[in-house]
This record gives structure tokens, C-alpha cells and sequence, in this order.
DNA sequence: TGCAGTGCGTCATATTGCGTCGTAATTGGT
DNA sequence: ACCAATTACGACGCAATATGACGCACTGCA
């Protein structure tokens, strides 16, 4: 690399990306060996970074603390330096992913992104764009309403998601479904989230039998990330684990399904397939044959369920008589009582 | 405001901030004017400013383009500039959002959001931080599985958000339930999204009743944004759509909702309350007896035949007559065939 | 208590920024 | 088609600013 000559300019982006958020701080010292090791120039006096940092200072917001006989750099937490104006295209990403996503993310990231949701909003706050009433129209609502969303600690989530991305084991209190609670030493294998939901998927310390042990996030009670490694499964994929079943068992071998359907309601299967080889064909009674080839799983049999008198089970034989046995207990507990 | 005098690099960088991206562009002139209307300050020869772009193009990558006599300023599509480094709450903050949004997102917000998550990325990819495996370790998993996305153009639903930002009508041709196309002026009203589908909710021109209509957008064929400004309804509110039942009807008026559920399949309720007054009792013979006041919608009924065998509805009287009716109906299905 | 290291004010010097001027190129109007 | 007006840009010289050296005050450590 040749050693080239910074201008001033350059030389105090330079230090600028250098400069690490508020946990985190940095000295004059640390940014004249991050100055020549990286763009290789030794001819900088201590002073002028001093000087350049009284104007970062003063310029983009730099705070400084001076601990002892050292000047301390950092950014406060929250803090953003935008250079460039957003455009309305950006501006709309970043206020749908707020929509989408708010209610999900861990608050240190929410707070984290709060600066790039406010710059959003401001863009779209201008002479042409009308961001008003933006609350007031859009919206978004999940199909199973029913339920509130699950109280969880998303600091929790965050504090597995650290443990994950630095590869260290992590203590934690977990209640157990029965109501116990127990700590485990864990060895994170992956997160799964499930609409509200979110599942640690890990093995443990002195764990009995083999295989992955699913921890659902609302139930940690406490976390605390440890020193040691953890005991990684070689090869490990999430992927993988969702398609062979991890959350959401396979009920039968077989993947060929037939269903019939009421016309209407097959109707929106055009336009969400069930699979990508689905088949559509009309029968004579005026209902509508649908194949396709699938895993079927517990969330298919609670799907279709849902459709109640709509749909109708045929292949695999043993699931349609599955189906069969459901119903008949449901007509127990409906004829049992209004008798 | 005080006169104050700009340094050079305040200068500089209050330049950086009025560079727009590719279609639009920004010549000297307008600098000149920006600086002096904003910053009030007369006393800058137009020499600086050309000699300041210069600058910012060798540091900032500012593209320029020389047509005619003059010189166009801007920054190329998809262009980011940081300054600061993303600290690792932010940047999960970031990948998380891409995991949960980017099947939904518009093409061009996602463009225009590239360059965040490539910087999320890499400020994990440290020492530090091993991201490498990321993609195996963190999946989320939607519970209506079965479903393939409808495949809608997120360009459209970019369109339709950018004419209710600029509060515009626009001219969209459709396709309606029967397979027939037809053209509309829209009066968007606000947009609904459900799971993988997304709705428009709207009036049009020559409307014959009263009242929104829904549009699905992935019915929807070409859009083209018009000039008129659309008919809006006063005081038009999203939420008080939703909650009036917009996408999702009322089936009883009563609200009170009770259900008998086995002990099993009632824990996760617990986790996961149907509403925040929800009340849980124990039955002697081991069922769990679940009240809270609610909304009966078509969805909730859904939910509820999920669960097969595992619940009885109680309350309100007509909803169990529903169900009752609803779980002869399969009876019929499965018992008529199988003789 | 003394030494080494740091921050910061000051001052002379070197560098850079800046306005002016001149030239080439382009545009629009008569 | 020509001229006035405007723009970009290189060159030049002066003024402003950045830089390095030095010294002083302060802190932490031995």
C-alpha cells in the first residue's frame, strides 16, 4: 500500500470511524497506532489529533471524558451522524421495517435504531410529502389476532444473540412447563422465531438423552453470558432443522396430499399455493380437487381444521381417518352438553 | 439566527447534506443559494464551492456530470456513507430487520436499505464477533406454514405508498375475484397488511355504494400515479378501521367469550392471553375453563376449529350453535364417503 | 516525592484555502 | 452566425489556518 498523504479532512473521517459508541471508548494514543498502522503514515504529532478531536468535538457531537490524565472519545449511545439526506424510497424501507418489526426487536436495538426511524420521518416531513397521517394508514394485522403476544424479555433475545455471535456459552433460569425453575449452562445452537413467539434451540450441560432441546424465550427468567465455548453440533443448520421437523413435526411419512374444498374457499390457494406442484382441478359436484405435495404437519392439521366443514381430508388415508377421529371428538363434546 | 462563520469543513459537510441521490442532481448555483438562504452567509466566492466539490467527489464518492456548461452534482443509487461505526446492538438491530421484512419489503426500499445491512454485516465480521454463521442460527418461521406467498409486486404496493405520502389519486388496473380486468381512479385510504397478503384500502371514482373497498395488491396489474388529489374521508383512521372490523367481521355481537379447554392445549394461553381480562379456571374434571371479553370474528372461530377435539365452546349461545352446526357438517363429510 | 505521560496554551513556520484573473467551452438571443 | 453571458477550471499571490515544537500544569505510579 503506498503511503499516502492525508489532508486534514480525510485524516478526521479517518479518526471518525474510529471512534466507538459509549460502553466503548477510545484515547488519542489508540487513534494515532490505528492512524499509522492502518493508512501507514508515521510522520502525525500526538497534537494535532488533539486539535482534531477538540473539532470533532465541537462539530459532529463527540463526547469526551477525561478520566485521570487521558481524554476519553465516544459517541453516546443513540447518537447519529447523517451525511446524506434520505430518500423517500429509503425513507419508506426504514418506516414499514419499524412497523413490521417494532414489537419484535430487542429495545437495545430499537433504541439503537431509533436516530434512523426519526431521520425516516423527517424525510418524508417536507413540502412534498405528506408523512402525517402515515399511523393513520397503515397498518399491520395478523391473521391469528386472537392472541397478545407473549410478554418476553427481548433483552434476553439479545443477550442469546450476543452469546451466538461470540461463541460463548451462557448461564440461565428457565421455567420449566410443569413451573419449576432450574438454571442450565447452554450451548446455543440457533433462534427460531414463530409469530410472537421466539424458541432457543440448544443442548445443555448434563443433559441426559441426546438431541436439541427447544427453550422458549418468555420463560428465561435470567441470563448471564460466560467465558467458557460452547459444545457446538458440527454442521449444524436451522435450516435444516425447521425442514426435518424441528418445531413442527412430520405426522406421517407420506407427503401426497388430496384435499377437496368448497369452490370460495379454494379460491385464495391460487393465489397462496400450498406448494409450488399444487394441482387444481373442479369436480363434477361443483367443489374443487386440490393435490400437492407437502410436509404434513401438526400446523397443517390445525389449518385445515380451521376451514371446518370446507374442506375435505382424502389422502393420506391414515391422516383423512385421522381427521375422522378429531371431528367425532369434537361432536362428543358438542351433542354431550345440549342433550 | 447569528451570521456565523462556517469552517471549511462545515461548509463541506452542509454541502454533503443537500447532495440528492441519481434522478435528481444539484449544480454550484443551487449550493449557493442553499447556503446563503440557510446558513445566512453572503460572503462565499462560487470558486470555493466548485473547489469544495471537487473535494467531496475525491473523498465522498460524489459523482459528477458535466452537461453542457454546467456541472451536475449527486450521489450514484444505493450510495451510503458512514462515519460512524455500527456498534453490535445496531447492527443485529439491522439483520434482524432484514430476516423479518425482506420477503415483504419493496424492491427499491431493500435497494436503497443494501448498503445498512452489507455495513450490519461487517461490523460483525470481526474479531470480535463471529457472524459467519449467522444465516444457520437465526430463522424465523411463520405458523400458517403451508402457504407459499402470494407473489405481488412489492413495486406496486411502493407505488401505492408514495401516493398516499404525496396525497395523490391514482388510475390501477385490476383484476377482480371473477377473473375480469377493470381500471380504477383510486382514493387510497390506507393500507392493511396480513400476513403474506397485503390490502388496499380505498374508494374509487364512479363508485356506485358508499363505502371502502379492499383491493388485494397482488391482483393488482399496473398502477400509474395521477396528478388529482384523491377524495379523502375525514378523520380516516386505520385502527378504528381494523377495529370496527374492516377485514375481519364481527360474527356476534356479545363479546363474552367462554371455552373449555384441555389442560394442555390451555397453557400456552397463559403465555399467550387471548385478551387482557382473560380469566383461567380449573374444572373438576381436569379442563380449564377460559373467559375474556373479545371481538368474535370470523378469525377467531378459525383459531378455535384449529384445536379439533381440545375445545368446546360455551359461550355466547348462538357461537356454540355455530360451531355445533359447523362440526355436523364435517361429520357428514367424513362418515358419508367412508361407509 | 520524583518521573513519565498526558492535555492544552502559545508561538513561529509551513501549508493550505481562498479570491481574483484569464482562458476555453457552451448557451441563448437577436 | 455572432456576441454577450455564464460556467468550469488552471494559475497566482495573499491571507488564514494547520502544524510541530516547546513549556506548563496536572495525574498516576513506583
Amino acid at each position: 500500500m503506498a503511503v499516502k498523504e492525508l489532508s486534514q479532512i480525510e485524516r478526521q473521517l479517518a479518526i471518525l470511524r474510529r471512534i466507538p459508541t459509549e460502553p466503548q471508548k477510545v484515547t488519542v494514543n489508540d487513534l494515532i497506532e490505528y492512524l499509522e498502522s492502518s493508512h501507514n503514515l508515521g510522520n502525525l504529532s500526538k497534537r494535532s489529533i488533539q486539535r482534531d478531536m477538540a473539532m470533532l468535538e465541537r462539530v459532529f457531537g463527540v463526547h469526551v471524558k477525561t478520566m485521570g490524565r487521558e481524554n476519553y472519545y465516544y459517541f453516546p449511545q443513540g447518537s447519529h451522524i447523517s451525511l446524506k439526506k434520505m430518500g423517500p424510497d429509503l425513507a419508506l424501507g426504514f418506516l414499514l421495517m419499524e412497523k413490521y418489526t417494532h414489537s419484535l426487536l430487542p429495545e437495545a436495538s430499537l433504541d439503537a435504531l431509533a436516530p434512523y426511524f426519526k431521520e425516516a420521518k423527517l424525510a418524508l416531513k417536507n413540502e412534498k410529502y405528506k408523512y402525517a397521517d402515515w399511523e393513520k394508514r397503515v397498518a399491520i394485522y395478523p391473521k391469528v389476532y386472537p392472541l397478545e403476544p407473549a410478554k418476553f424479555n427481548a433483552n434476553h433475545l439479545l443477550d442469546i444473540y450476543k452469546a451466538l455471535l461470540l461463541n460463548k456459552q451462557f448461564k440461565m433460569n428457565y421455567t420449566k412447563k410443569g413451573g419449576e425453575t432450574k438454571d442450565y449452562i447452554v450451548n446455543a445452537q440457533g433462534v427460531v422465531q414463530q409469530e410472537q413467539v421466539s424458541y432457543l434451540i440448544a443442548t445443555y450441560d448434563g443433559q441426559k438423552a441426546e438431541g436439541l432441546i427447544q427453550f422458549a424465550i418468555h420463560r428465561i427468567n435470567d441470563i448471564e453470558i460466560l467465558d467458557s465455548q460452547p459444545k457446538q453440533i458440527a454442521g449444524f443448520d436451522i435450516r435444516e432443522y425447521l425442514e426435518q421437523g424441528g418445531l413442527d413435526i412430520s405426522l406421517y411419512q407420506e407427503q401426497n396430499l388430496e384435499l377437496v374444498f368448497n369452490k370460495p374457499t379454494a379460491q385464495h390457494l391460487n393465489e397462496t399455493p400450498l406448494s409450488k406442484d399444487q394441482q387444481w382441478t373442479e369436480l363434477k359436484d361443483g367443489r374443487v380437487r386440490v393435490t400437492a405435495t407437502i410436509n404434513i404437519t401438526q400446523s397443517i392439521k390445525w389449518w385445515l381444521l380451521g376451514f371446518g366443514d370446507q374442506v375435505e381430508v382424502i389422502k393420506p388415508k391414515a391422516f383423512r381417518d385421522d381427521m375422522k377421529k378429531t371431528v367425532q371428538g369434537m361432536m362428543e363434546l358438542y351433542c354431550r352438553n345440549s342433550k
